[in-house]
RNA sequence: CGGGGUGUAGCGCAGUCUGGUAGCGCAUCGGUUUUGGGAACCGAGGGCCGGAGGUUCGAAUCCUCUCACCCCGACCA
């Protein structure tokens, strides 16, 4: 592609609206423009990217046995009337209605249409298994749009709906696709971690997140260093502390410490680490207020918290209500001789000798232990893992935690739908039996933000090869310069008939402006061609990630692009 | 949905308090000189100041309403 031709208006400046890197470079190499709130057309430059996901993505769902079809953006109410999702979906979901009346909304998934199709076309068992897929628009009309492509409003997304006979075979095609996500990350050369997530009230047994890994990612993961248990921050579980159950070695006592309210404070009082000391924090709950116990340097992890006491109204309560409710601070809250129920986390089981507060406003108790000074609590799982923690699926391992970016999600649905719409086959005694459902999602898109996220320095983008717009960029540095310029015109055919994309900035720009323009657009590998190098029989070869260069004689230019083009392709 | 903020040239902004010829930098177009890491000079084009209504001799500026976008929070397969 000749720069010269293209439409790619780069920015100098960092656009004010955008708040993360890839937002900001997106914007300023040129891949989008915004159009409105969360919905983005995407230029040249982009558009190759977005091309580029969707390619590995399809080419390893076709692999993995899955049909490509193409459902449309816009659907009748009627079905998600079937399903019941047309008044459960909320305000997410974009309604509208056609000339005659006839509510409609925008797809922002395809369980219901995938479904519709398949009762009417799959009669038989035979037919089973069977997976379709597609790359298709969808719209969320989410509450609040952010971070440009990243959570837009419209959005490009693959989703993928498999039909089994029962639930062996539903595992067995939910690992297929586990497989090919796992192949489809790795294509798109970005480092990445399938996670545990809740399979929650649907029930089934599995449903995965797949993370790509960066700093600036939405969500927290925990992984195991041993083996390869991973999990979303809000459902990792830690492994429980070794049975160190020590007997209790001090008398309970009551210590004045008026300054004491934080844990911070009251370990420094008392010169111990937080882990010594147990918090006392107060939750409102559909059976009322509860008291939940921690470890002094641990965090509670609220959702957690919020499903074990089923409640739709979970939430801690402020200090004036605890204030107003037990007649102490929080600073001094504790649960010895206090009314309320209380459920402690695991970590607190043996612990002995603990500290806590005294109920009492500027006193705490010192040398606590479990049913010799109050009775054992409900001990549960209250808390978020922490860097270190043992791992709770093997022995040997401990946790990680690593920052990431959701970019695509399976779960297996079972037969919410299919039952539902009455989808049946007939099984092999000629009954009819209801298929089970997966769904298999892919933000393509997102992959597009989040692989910036993953793959820029201060200049701009350092795309992987697999992702890049263009392998190789020539820098012209004077179109001007016959010599060069007819050099660069034949590396840039001779590069393009091995089958490279390359982009030619051929634009009578200044070289400084090339430079930059390239440092944002890229490309992984660039060649500098001036009428210097050509006197001297030698042009510049650089590496955008890592910034080396290297002089390369003018009749071996070609190859050496080639070469270098295709050991990065090969992951060499 | 609650709170906050911003709408003035393609982009980034000043001007608004205190009403009186609509500006600056970058970008764009033409020219000259330049040309190996975001050039210099000369000249030019580009705006119903988000929209509607009002006050006023006169509104980017004051008042009312409205729309859009951004940020924080709540929400989120």
């Amino acid at each position: 592609m000749r720069l010269s031709k293209t439409l790619l208006p780069t920015l100098k400046e960092d656009p004010v609206e955008a708040q993360i890197v890839s937002h900001k470079l997106m914007l300023r190499s040129g891949m989008i423009r915004q159009l409105g709130a969360g919905i983005y057309n995407w230029l040249p430059l982009g558009l190759r990217v977005l091309r580029k996901v969707e390619n590995i993505v399809r080419q390893q769902m076709d692999k993995a046995g899955a049909q490509e079809v193409f459902m449309p953006a816009v659907q009748p109410a009627e079905l998600w009337q079937e399903t019941g999702r047309w008044d459960q979906y909320g305000v997410e979901l974009l309604r509208f209605q056609d000339r005659g009346g006839r509510d409609f909304c925008f797809g922002p998934t395809h369980e219901e249409v995938v479904t519709d199709l398949v009762r009417n076309e799959l009669r038989s068992y035979k037919q089973l298994p069977a997976n379709f897929y597609q790359i298709q628009t969808k719209f969320r009309d989410e509450v609040r749009p952010r971070f440009g492509i990243m959570r837009g409003r419209e959005f490009l997304m693959k989703d993928a709906y498999s039909f089994d006979l029962d639930q062996q075979s539903l595992d067995n095609s939910y690992e297929v696709m586990f497989q090919a996500y796992k192949e489809i990350f790795k294509s798109c050369g970005l480092s990445f971690r399938a996670v545990e997530a809740d399979s929650g009230a649907i029930g089934g047994s599995a449903s995965h997140e797949f993370h790509v890994l960066a700093e600036s990612g939405e969500d927290a993961i925990a992984s195991c260093d041993s083996c390869d248990y991973a999990a979303n921050l809000e459902k990792a579980v830690a492994g429980l502390q070794d049975g160190t159950d020590t007997p209790p070695t001090a008398e309970m006592q009551k210590v004045a410490t008026p300054e004491a309210k934080t844990i911070d404070e009251v370990s420094e009082f008392f010169a111990v680490t937080p882990d010594k000391t147990c918090k006392s924090l107060l939750v409102e709950s559909d059976e009322g207020p509860c008291m939940l116990l921690l470890r002094g340097d641990h965090e509670l992890n609220e959702i957690k918290a919020g499903n074990l006491l089923a409640g739709n109204n979970f939430r801690l309560l402020e200090p004036h209500e605890v204030k107003k409710l037990t007649g102490v601070g929080v600073g001094s809250l504790g649960p010895v001789a206090s009314k309320l129920k209380i459920i402690a986390d695991n970590s607190l089981a043996n612990m002995s000798d603990f500290i806590c507060g005294a109920n009492e406003d500027g006193y705490h108790l010192t040398g606590v232990n479990w049913e010799r000074d109050l009775p054992s609590p409900q001990f549960a799982d209250l808390r978020n893992v922490q860097e270190g923690d043992s791992c709770s699926r093997c022995d040997a391992g401990s946790l990680r935690l690593d920052r990431g970016i959701e970019v695509g999600h399976v779960f297996k649905l079972g037969d919410k739908y299919t039952k539902s719409m009455n989808m049946t086959v007939l099984n092999q005694d000629g009954r009819e039996q209801t298929p089970l459902m997966g769904c298999y999602g892919i933000g393509v898109s997102r992959i597009v933000a989040a692989a910036i996220e993953q793959n820029h320095d201060d200049n701009g983008i350092v795309w992987p090869i697999f992702l890049a717009p263009f392998h190789v960029e020539i820098l012209l540095i004077n179109p001007k310069e016959a010599p060069a310029a007819e050099f660069a015109e034949k590396l840039y055919q001779q590069l393009l008939d091995s089958g490279l994309e390359v982009l030619l900035d051929d634009r009578h720009e200044r070289l400084g402006v090339k430079f930059k323009d390239a440092d944002l657009i890229g490309a992984p590998i660039r060649v500098v061609i001036g009428g210097r190098g050509i006197k001297e029989g030698a042009v510049e070869v650089q590496s955008r990630k890592g910034g080396s260069s290297q002089k390369v004689a003018l009749n071996e230019v070609g190859e050496t692009l080639i070469n270098r083009a295709k050991d990065l392709l090969s992951g060499s």
